[in-house]
DNA sequence: CGTATTTGACCAGCGC
DNA sequence: GCGCTGGTCAAATACG
């Protein structure tokens, strides 16, 4: 990434290191190392962590029924200016989201989840599609959107919405044997 | 044949 | 109220 990325009003950043077109890193795996290693690479690409805080006159998120908020990752394409809440409105409430910006050749990074695509769009002002996926996961509910940024097609987009509530799939099968030898172990 | 993807339709929110 | 836009649905299609 040359340089910083444009810095939205009161949305913090959090850079990460480029991804390897040939191994596409897990971005919050990536996220983690450059909070251990603040690194001075000039050739970083950058994320954005969005927390659940309202637009709504200021006040915190209360997620309580009835009550609509919105909370709303600032992407490519968005009018900063635009998506300022009149004061008195309200808007409906959206989950926390994570918007990484990643270096890849691959469009869809992984992360050990397993996701399946339920819709396409092109957006305005962008040269390509947004992308979104769901979990498989029969409980979960998380989803995600993928879109490559029209002035650095390098640049892939990712938002994470949502918390899973189940372990990683490829972490378990990883740890599963480690866990059997524990247990094993254990045992003397 | 079961599962995943594609894609047009539909709906809700927002600005004018 | 109307049109635009983004997000989701679901039928059709592709694929293993």
């Amino acid at each position: 990434m040359e340089g910083q990325p444009p810095t939205p009003n009161n949305v913090p950043y959090f850079f990460t290191p480029s991804v390897p077109s040939s191994a596409p890193l897990h971005p919050l795996s990536m996220l983690n190392q450059t909070m251990q290693n603040p690194q001075s690479s000039s050739d970083i690409d950058w994320a954005t962590v969005l927390y659940s805080t309202s637009i709504n006159n200021g006040k915190k998120n209360p997620i309580s029924p009835g009550v609509s908020l919105t909370s709303r990752t600032m992407r490519e394409g968005d009018d900063l200016n635009k998506n300022k809440v009149k004061p008195g409105k309200t808007k409906r409430y959206v989950p926390p989201r994570i918007a990484f910006h990643t270096r890849s050749t691959e469009d869809i990074l992984d992360d050990g989840y397993k996701w399946r695509k339920y819709g396409q769009k092109s957006v305005k002002n962008c040269a390509h599609p947004r992308r979104y996926y769901r979990c498989t996961h029969h409980t979960c509910n998380v989803k995600k959107q993928i879109q490559r940024l029209s002035k650095d097609t390098r640049i892939v987009v990712t938002t994470y919405e949502g918390i899973h509530n189940h372990p990683c799939e490829k972490l378990m099968e990883t740890l599963s044997p480690l866990l059997k030898q524990l247990q094993f172990l254990s045992r003397f």
